[in-house]
DNA sequence: CACAGACTTGTTAAATTTTTCATAAATTTT
DNA sequence: AAAATTTATGAAAAATTTAACAAGTCTGTG
């Protein structure tokens, strides 16, 4: 099931027990731990989409442990919400400080926390295209070559040509065909091995990170 | 400069007044009623984005004031927070099953107050677009993968083209034959069975609730 | 002409996807 | 209720597709 990853957080057992329960029903890949440092850990291996992170836990508490996963940049795309079980407005306001994206009060109701989970999915689908992401990464048709990170870099003609296309429409995702017209041209024709080849060599250089395979359909440029 | 208008209804003056002024003074326009029968009358005149409710109150209480405002579909963009006394988790939970956007503890700190005005607010703006979709579930043709509740999901290309015909026309169903044709083509012959598992595939990844089984006929996509 | 870099091809290995098959479970028909 | 039909499931085989490697072709240059 490759539905949103989440994770919990409480000290409770009872608490973690019937919240991983009533989320995995609603489809949603659950797992849960019961402090601080463990959350910690299962991010440095995983990444989910969401974290419901208790605030009152004994050592760590809610607020250092999303301190911490805010201050690492690579966490930017995980959101965090509160579990509280303190009305006080002070908590609530410091909770948001520290970077939370929503907070939910104690007791919980399942119908709410279900509805807060997907409201929250859904916001960060939107922000996403906000945040417009440099790649580092430009393709110089006058000096004919890649500027990566400031160095610039020499790639032969065919290999440069298959970059730029590929570079002109991050994510989309171009077929085999496309590639051949659009590189080679309509009148040759050459194997499909070709492609791979090239593209082999242009992760030699830029590193594997940045172009994607497809199966079956072709390849695409990653932002 | 349209700024947003928001309704305070409260039956202590000394609360409407304070809030009033410091609502105002960050720049928004602000109205105040005495009680729940008050503000039903007001916003079948105008309609504020946003309502700041006080829970407990005489005769008609904030739930009930909420309930009647969100059962009519016209009031659909007006945010309503409740206004409630400190440590009644029951009522403030309740609150938000009647369909409230939030809530804040009293006493009031402006600061906090602001704070969730402009939290609320924000949200809504970011909603607003999101409501056109049904789903939350689309297919990108383009990058080729499947986008739901914010999480991108690639599929190889079967399990993506069957997917893609169920969901072209949600609630059709699809006869085996018809499936056959358009995901496979008229040429190629593979068993019965295959369309099975590649059902069996795509409902792994997105959950079970999405694609029914009509026996003997065949499948199809729930909206 | 010999060399070097660029491009292409073919082969084999690895990975992934697609299909088949046997059996279990569910539903419909008799 | 039994029989027949149809679909779900799990495991494995088959097919497809791409990666990796090695070698050959082509082109322009010194």
């Amino acid at each position: 099931m490759n539905q949103a990853h989440i994770l919990i957080v409480d000290d409770e057992e009872d608490i973690r027990v019937l919240l991983q329960y009533n989320i995995q029903k609603e489809g949603f890949r659950v797992d849960a731990v019961e402090n601080g440092q463990a959350c910690l850990d299962f991010i440095r291996k995983e990444k989910p989409q969401l974290i419901l992170l208790d605030v009152m836990m004994p050592q760590l508490d809610g607020i250092e442990v999303c301190e911490r996963i805010k201050a690492d940049p690579i966490n930017n795309d995980i959101l965090i919400c509160f579990l509280t079980a303190r009305n006080e407005d002070y908590s609530q306001i410091a909770g948001l400080d520290a970077g939370a994206d929503d907070y939910i009060a104690k007791p919980i109701k399942t119908k709410v926390l279900l509805s807060r989970i997907h409201a929250m999915l859904r916001r960060r689908k939107q922000q996403k295209p906000q945040e417009e992401k440099k790649p580092g990464f430009h393709i110089n048709r006058e000096k004919y070559l890649l500027e990566k990170d400031g160095v610039e870099l020499h790639l032969p003609r065919k290999e440069f040509e298959l970059l730029a296309l590929l570079v002109s429409r991050p994510n989309f995702v171009f077929k085999r065909e496309q590639i051949l017209e659009k590189v080679w041209g309509t009148d040759i024709i050459v194997g499909d091995r070709t492609i791979d080849v090239h593209i082999r060599k242009i992760r030699e250089k830029i590193g594997d990170q940045y172009i994607s395979t497809i199966k079956g359909i072709g390849y695409k440029f990653n932002d």
